[in-house]
RNA sequence: GCCGCGAUAGCUCAGUCGGUAGAGCAGGGGACUGAAAAUCCCCGUGUCGGUGGUUCGAUUCCGCCUCGCGGCA
């Protein structure tokens, strides 16, 4: 024990230090990641699939230009809307930032709540090397499920297995692997045992009715702040693009412009959605023991 | 006050010709290797309003009570 631990310091003290905060949306981890930089002199990296676009801002929470003022925020507003980012790239860019926060003598927070652009940047997992073809995915999107399946299966029953027959999007990137990078899905993945980082890992969160009010305060939040406004100017500036119907607080804002639903009935389902993410959220971070949680029952949303 | 109708899962309701019950929604759990706020998989026990009675057995039939909704006064 006392070994494995002297060895285990030893080990970690040569790897760079970095600090990730983790947790669902709305659980405060802005406010907290912005104490922390101050107290420990550090910048702030976010992981963050949607705040990396231009303009996506009340809807995503995204922390305003005053609130950062005082911290230097990376990885937001890097990408216009209908730029095809993506996790790998994510991974790619952010990491370069790290180690350059690291040059200047200052410590990285990473600091979002996206769990794959985590794995890809911290955990180090080598993604396969195979770009996305975005012609290609459109191709094969016109595919029937059973068809698109079939085909991951003839060229590799193996990696078939892995997938889940009804999950198109995965199934079109497995193809898409297999294909242009002439290897098996296994064979093009890989992990490696240990991060090249030293990582504290520090997870905020809510009791499950905590973080739901939380939630929908902050949609109320939203509006007063002008979400339909954003939403109408997105769509002005870029139309119907896949990144903004994708995006949770635009779709259900679109089908309110587009009369399909209510006001109210348009911010339930924004609520409702948001919820539902929090929870895919708080899945994808459990099963990392490395996080130490730390629970705000008392915390009223600001 | 009287006459109807209702009371079953968090919500809306179905059902049991008497053998302790099931849908939708809500909710919960899980997966995730370059679209990830995406995408996909799995999960339904609840004093069947309360209380007496009939019955081997009642959530189901009968009586009374409570509450709710109509109508008549």
């Amino acid at each position: 024990m006392t070994m494995s631990l002297t060895a285990n310091l030893q080990n970690k003290s040569q790897k760079p230090k970095v600090v990730a905060v983790v947790g669902a949306t709305a659980s405060g981890k802005t406010a907290y990641s912005i104490e922390l930089a101050k107290e420990i002199d550090g910048e702030i990296i976010s992981a963050d699939s949607r705040l990396v676009y231009k303009g996506f801002d009340i809807a995503c929470a995204k922390p305003t230009l005053k609130e950062r003022e005082s911290i230097p925020h990376h990885m937001m507003d890097i990408v216009e809307p209908e730029d095809n980012y993506s996790a790998g790239l994510y991974a790619k860019d952010a990491k370069k930032i790290i180690y350059d926060i690291l040059k200047r003598g200052k410590t990285p927070i990473i600091v979002g709540g996206t769990g794959l652009y985590f794995r890809l940047l911290l955990e180090n997992y080598l993604p396969p090397k195979v770009e996305p073809n975005y012609e290609f995915r459109n191709e094969l999107k016109n595919l029937p499920k059973d068809e698109l399946y079939n085909r991951l299966k003839e060229i590799d029953s193996e990696g078939a297995s892995t997938i889940d027959s009804n999950d198109s999007k995965k199934i079109i990137r497995a193809i898409e692997i297999v294909t242009f990078g002439n290897k098996t899905l296994s064979e093009s993945r890989s992990v490696s045992s240990e991060s090249e980082f030293d990582i504290n890992w520090i997870g905020r969160n809510y009791p499950r009715d905590e973080l739901y009010n939380r939630i929908n305060n902050r949609v109320d939040l939203m509006l007063q702040n002008g979400i339909i406004e954003e939403t109408k100017l997105l769509l002005e500036k870029h139309g119907r693009i896949p990144n903004l119907i994708n995006t949770i607080g635009y779709q259900e804002i679109i089908m309110y412009l587009d009369k399909v639903l209510t006001l109210d009935e348009a911010l339930d389902k924004l609520k409702q959605n948001t919820r539902r993410y929090a929870k895919r959220q708080l899945t994808w971070f459990r099963k990392n023991e490395k996080i130490k949680w730390n629970y705000f029952p008392d915390t009223k949303v600001k």
